[in-house]
DNA sequence: TTGTAAGCGTTATCAC
DNA sequence: GTGATAACGCTTACAA
């Protein structure tokens, strides 16, 4: 019976049990460093059977000083299929720990009243949050896993190489004979962050393959537009006859765009995204892709934070993510 | 100055403003029903800034008895493009109100145990919560917006027009004039209580127009088997000449499966898709869709949740979210 | 107008 | 082995 609020509480349970209430908190808690017999324990749990008893996530959190949320922070662009696709997939995964995604966005409130308020178990970051946040927020004891672009200046957290990616897509080119490579953007400026990284990566990749730099173009997400850019490659002298995109979303504008000069993939001009979008089988041609692997990055992620949660000891080994080349037939 | 942990509390605040914790607490909170002096005010949130204070959501929610959370359940199916846009809208847009989203699926953990440990604001279902959960949750105070599928069954959610959306695809369809109608259904079985009431309407609306029954048809995500499906239609006496499909994906299927058997579009099977994918425009041909229009759906979902949190009174008139047609080539 | 004090439901430190 | 008891940080009657 619920003392007075609707709610049953470990106290009732410890009525209804015959127990005190702190013999219900041990039993529940797997006892830290306490016997209980086993008459005790049965009593106990068959009482929360009966009660239907759940323990206050807030009562606990107050307690313990930090909650069962997991926050992650996400960067102020347009959350795109792979972003949304990593969100989710780590959400099933820490459901699995008992723990709670929730993501907020950098710009929309100060980073630091948001982790002071919910005492997140441990907190993810990807990118835009200021080094003093970050200070504060490891001083404060909660573990911080940063899934970063750039592996080199975050060593404490779990890289997604968007560089390999970048020297993939060159390769790939490379391999099936192209030489002169052709880069297509994105326009919003937003994306700059995740863009210049998997740029770097391709121009590093032409330069120790001997090829001349990357043309870099512009391809919004928009047919006409993307008309005008897959001509000027294709038009060039010499023309550049293999396109990395930036995603397969760009990449989809790019064959659009190339559909409506006349050009061609592969003969004309290669095209070859990043992401492999679920419908990237269903272009025309279906296309060829590189798979960042975000099932097994959220599974690392998820380890990591469980770990780190767990060991006070950050021994976050920055494993990085495979990441592989998916050949259909645009490139 | 942090009491000893390392917190800063609203004691701290109290201290550093020479006034006592209680006024500290009518302050922020805009004094429910006290007269706050003008100096004093001052004086407390001048020391709220310099301490950076921020109350602790547990505290809060253990005295208040709710969370700030907002608790989505999910059917257990796979979060395809849509349902993880509206997620993702619905989001950004609680976010504004200093609520934050989490999401579970429904098959994870028992739903009671849920609610009962964060006590959530208000709940979000969609499908498959059972009724004594619902009521549960009502009886507890808890405000339940659903999200529904049939709005007949559930008088107090916020109908998203499966139905009508089946209606529109084949209006498109029969105004294009074709009169004998397919429907392109998933395979997976987890989607059949999305596809049902689609189908209905898609069934409903020939019927009314005088058309025959659509022929419905199997179209999972590949191509060869989609081949396979489009060919069945096209060569059906009579033919199909126009296919509704479950939702944009499975259109991206359809037109790759139609090429393979040379097959095109509208000419031969004019294709209708539902969702308004980014992708869509990128189709070949681009391809004629319904627009569930989720980021209204978003918006007003966040309203009710938000009014039924305030208002006890759950006055959640059902309104439909409207549904749009977006014409393309396809259809 | 401001302060005192009683919980909200846990966990954890002691006694027994 | 088990049980009082004191926080955790906040809101809110009730006093002053």
């Amino acid at each position: 019976m619920a003392s007075r609020s609707g709610r049953v509480t470990a106290t009732d349970v410890a009525r209804e049990a015959g127990v005190s209430q702190t013999t219900v908190s041990y039993v529940l808690n797997d006892a830290p460093h306490q016997k209980i017999s086993e008459s005790t324990r049965r009593k106990v749990l068959d009482a929360v059977a009966k009660l239907g008893y759940q323990p206050s996530a807030a009562a606990r959190a107050l307690r313990l000083g930090r909650s069962e949320l997991v926050l992650m922070l996400l960067p102020d662009v347009p959350v795109g299929d792979s972003l949304a696709t990593l969100v989710e997939l780590l959400g099933d995964e820490l459901e699995r720990h008992r723990l709670s995604l929730i993501t907020r966005r950098t710009q929309h409130a100060p980073v630091s009243s948001l982790w002071r308020e919910l005492m997140p178990a441990a907190v993810l970051t990807s990118l835009g949050v200021s080094a003093e946040d970050m200070a504060g927020m490891r001083a404060a004891g909660i573990p911080v896993v940063s899934v970063e672009i750039d592996a080199a200046t975050h060593p404490l957290g779990l890289p997604i190489h968007q560089t390999l990616i970048g020297r993939m897509q060159v390769e790939r080119l490379a391999a099936t004979g192209h030489t002169r490579i052709g880069y297509a953007a994105p326009r919003q400026p937003r994306l700059r962050d995740f863009l210049e990284p998997r740029l770097a990566g391709v121009r590093a990749a032409c330069a120790e393959l001997g090829l001349e730099a990357p043309a870099v173009l512009d391809v919004p997400l928009d047919a006409a537009a993307a008309a005008a850019a897959a001509d000027q490659w294709h038009s060039a002298v010499p023309a550049v006859t293999g396109v990395c995109a930036y995603n397969d979303e760009t990449a989809f504008a790019l064959l659009a765009g190339m559909r409506r000069v006349g050009l061609s993939a592969p003969g004309d001009l290669a095209v070859i995204g990043v992401d492999n979008d679920k419908l990237a089988p269903f272009a025309v041609p279906p296309l060829t892709t590189i798979d960042n692997n975000l099932d097994i990055l959220a599974g690392r992620v998820a380890r990591l934070i469980v770990g780190s949660i767990a060991d006070d000891t950050v021994s976050a080994a920055p494993q990085s993510v495979p990441v592989s080349l998916v050949v259909r037939e645009s490139a």
